[in-house]
DNA sequence: CATGAATGAGGCTTCATTCAT
DNA sequence: TATGAATGAAGCCTCATTCAT
């Protein structure tokens, strides 16, 4: 018997040091973020941290897994009310255009702090590779489902455009992690759904 | 000594630290590289060093500048003997297929790493988009041509299908980075290639 | 309930806490050995174990008491059957070569690390000092009867021969500690018999 | 060309270090020494230290090489003054008896922490027994020649002997560690040697 | 009494930068 | 100018002990 102290205490404590050291992440890199400011920023003790993770490194990666998979499970719930493959590409491009830019700033820069960090630490790339592959299966089947429907072209290998999706959609939050094009943002990303779709569509002229 | 050599030697003698460092950025990444591992790569002394860069971070700078200014330099150069805007494209896809994969990772963390860098030093962002300027200035002159010669529709607008390439060119080097797909790198490349000229050109249907 | 009861209770648990502890602290030794090592082990809580000691110190120095007077008993009772000197002597030595290796550097490491932690914590060393003083009283009442007994040299003092036996077992045991002559072990224990007998018998010719 | 610093200056203040080191580390422990204490001590920086060791523990191990390297090499070259075996092993008592117990106790709590601290780290081991290897070698150099002039029994073992020899010294050491008879110091070291002589040399009575 | 989450002082080590020579 | 020994602030992590439940 804990001290009166359930389970679910420790999930939720757990999940709150996740958020606020995201937040610490988020805004100064992890890098730049020491244990003191997390611990600070939460108004715990050291000790109290390392009980819930073992490293900083730790309390990284299970936040990268938890950002990958309420990802994917949005993606996914969303899904479900739009039967046509191309209202859910639509769609996930409103998300992106939806989002406000200094938003997408700084989970560009975890994400990539993230990546940098991964390419240095072999046992990382796994782990990465993992949640990157469900990020394509789901555009994957998307696709096929497109294909299926006739809305897709079939000469396309859909994993191969999946990952493609994807590389387009972080190059492009790369690009405006560094602010030029601030004006035009949504209309960037307007024209890259206009490239995607006409790469995926059989019927080019009937989208914009 | 006349001022003029010794000036010279000086040009010549930052230079080749420039070079050396960013070699050891390249392979190590910038944070994990120490001033002790450059001076040791180079041979020379830590207060020679400082006697030509006033910080890590200066060289840095100075080192990312000398790169983007060599991109941009090399493709202009090789632009003059490419008169249609179409194999202009081709080639710079050619160019990312003939790099190899440990490469490309090299670079990119480099690039990467530079740009989270930047975005956390609001100085730098300035001098960031200057270069970005360039480069988009570069495709944007490209795409224009080819508007010109009737290669690619009247109806985009070039410098947002400029700025549109870059990112997916950094898209694509970003998910390379940790690995995934390594057999498919040229295949991915390829489809990348399809999907912008799709875009740009004015009958897609002629390429692959 | 009695507080007859419960005091026994309290007794036992005591004591199993000891016993548990002292395997962890043989084992991995005193330093090493964490608070958590020891709870995991026993699989109580640190605030069980706070309530019987009020200190790992504390603990140690029970632990050690307790070892000490075992041991002293523990040669006490057999000396009953053994009527000569040098037989129990012997019997001494034979306890020493029964012991397996591994065991004997378990053993060795805590009593070494204990007498070093005494010898930084005066209080510790009377302590450790009348333990000592009865493993002494034990060799030289052994000592004094087979000088009576015409076994042993009459000009020998007692107390500094029995001071010395513990030395030279001491002093092996410390030595088999790290591991060299690890063949030699059972050979070099009777070397040291040898060499013990030849300084307390009278006619050393008989021994071998 | 260093700023002036030869290669002499760097050997004398590594020795410095070593030996302001020591002194902590004699005095308090080598666990409770901390680095603070001992730049405090020597009055220099952290990173200067680090400069000359790359860890407290190669601090540690250099010490002890250091030690046993002159320890040997101090008896050598006095026995080269000394025909007699004999004369040889009462010399190494007379050097015992002479050392102040604070000062033998002491060393004897570095000497025992470091084989403790050994005895957990399995690299240092071999260290260890390398060095051993050479007391025991200078000691059955000793006993051999003993044996070929006729001093010591022909019977003996010369390595177990020489093996023997130490552990007896060390067994005295240790037990002096914690003070216990004090006053007869000197008396209990004749008291071995004359344990010992009697076990070498083939004519005890000649001895005391 | 038992529990174990929380505390926080304190340990070891790194490394960008300086400055006497 | 070149050298590299020295600096010391700052980082990550440990763990004996406490105390609310």
């Amino acid at each position: 018997m804990s001290p009166r102290v359930t389970q679910r205490y420790k999930d939720e404590k757990r999940a709150a040091i996740l958020t606020g050291a995201l937040e610490c992440f988020v805004s100064r890199g992890f890098q730049a973020t020491t244990i003191d400011d997390i611990v600070k920023h939460l108004g715990i003790s050291k000790g109290a941290l390392y009980g819930y993770f073992s490293s900083k490194e730790d309390m990284y990666i299970q936040m990268a897994n938890k950002r990958m998979d309420e990802m994917v499970a949005s993606f996914s719930a969303r899904f479900k009310d739009l039967p046509r493959a191309v209202d859910r590409i639509t769609y996930m491009f409103s998300r992106i255009k939806a989002q406000p830019l200094q938003e997408l700033r700084k989970w560009m820069s975890f994400h990539m702090e993230f990546m940098l960090f991964a390419s240095r630490h072999p046992e990382l790339v796994e782990l990465h590779n993992r949640y990157m592959d469900k990020a394509i299966a789901l555009l994957s089947k998307l696709i096929q489902d497109g294909q299926q429907s006739g809305e897709f072209r079939e000469d396309l290998d859909a994993e191969s455009a999946a990952f493609l999706f994807w590389s387009v959609r972080d190059g492009l939050a790369f690009h405006f992690l560094l602010g030029g094009q601030e004006q035009r943002y949504s209309e960037i990303i307007s024209d890259m759904e206009d490239m995607v779709l006409r790469y995926l569509l059989i019927n080019p002229e009937t989208c914009t």
